[in-house]
DNA sequence: CAAGAATATTCGTTGACACGAATATTCGTG
DNA sequence: CACGAATATTCGTGTCAACGAATATTCTTG
């Protein structure tokens, strides 16, 4: 499983992520996005068209409308991709190395007790 | 829940993503990630000290090594903003709109019906 | 404490990208 | 088909980040 880095970088941008996190709620056209992220004209476009082109959100047109929304798989694939990291942040293993050291202490005490 | 477009920045660069990739398995030295991933020094260096300040890894001077490992927060909060998202990708939602259009196209059937 | 290994930092260069203004395109309506 | 609304695209500018070479730092060992 790989990850692709052009949708993290495109994540990485502060006012495409606020776009990401307003598209959550669901499709809207680009004079909203606009408005309630306080963009230019220009800005909201050019950055939809770079969420478009790596996949993260599709275009509907309705009238003189064009309506984004988000697609589900990057996001789907992202999610995955950290599930694979979850040893990190599930303990056992940093849970499972203190008990391996407290098995080495043991094991140097027997084995010095053996002497005394 | 707010996600950190910062984190994400990180993530976006190719050659820092591979070490993030590269650490999963465990605690690494520089030389050791320099060497598998093809980078010059100056760059392994460089992109570690990004991860690290942004909180993606953290680093242990082991005698002249340092040993880079994941940190398990960012990782962690990073997945479960994407939870939020996963309406988007089970499609519950989806047939849920699907139902409701049936409903509402047989009430009118049904209501069609009544005058017959 | 000199020398070498491992790594960090500095610095100049270059390319990419975000921005804003201006212009172009698309589409419904009179 | 002219017009206006909604959006896209182009272009020039400034900033920032990745790179590579060089230098500095840290730490161990003889």
């Amino acid at each position: 499983m790989e990850m692709n880095p052009e949708t993290l970088a495109a994540l990485g941008e502060p006012n495409r992520l606020r776009i990401i996190e307003l598209l959550r709620a669901g499709p809207r056209p680009v004079n909203d996005i606009r408005g309630r992220l306080k963009l230019r004209q220009s800005q909201a476009s050019q950055h939809l068209k770079v969420l478009k082109d790596v996949g993260l959100v599709e275009m509907e047109p309705r009238a003189q409308q064009r309506f984004y929304r988000l697609r589900a798989e990057p996001l789907k694939q992202l999610h995955q991709w950290l599930d694979r990291y979850r040893h990190i942040w599930e303990e056992r293993f940093e849970a499972l190395d203190e008990i391996v050291e407290e098995l080495k202490r043991k094991e140097q005490l027997d084995a010095a007790g053996k002497d005394r």
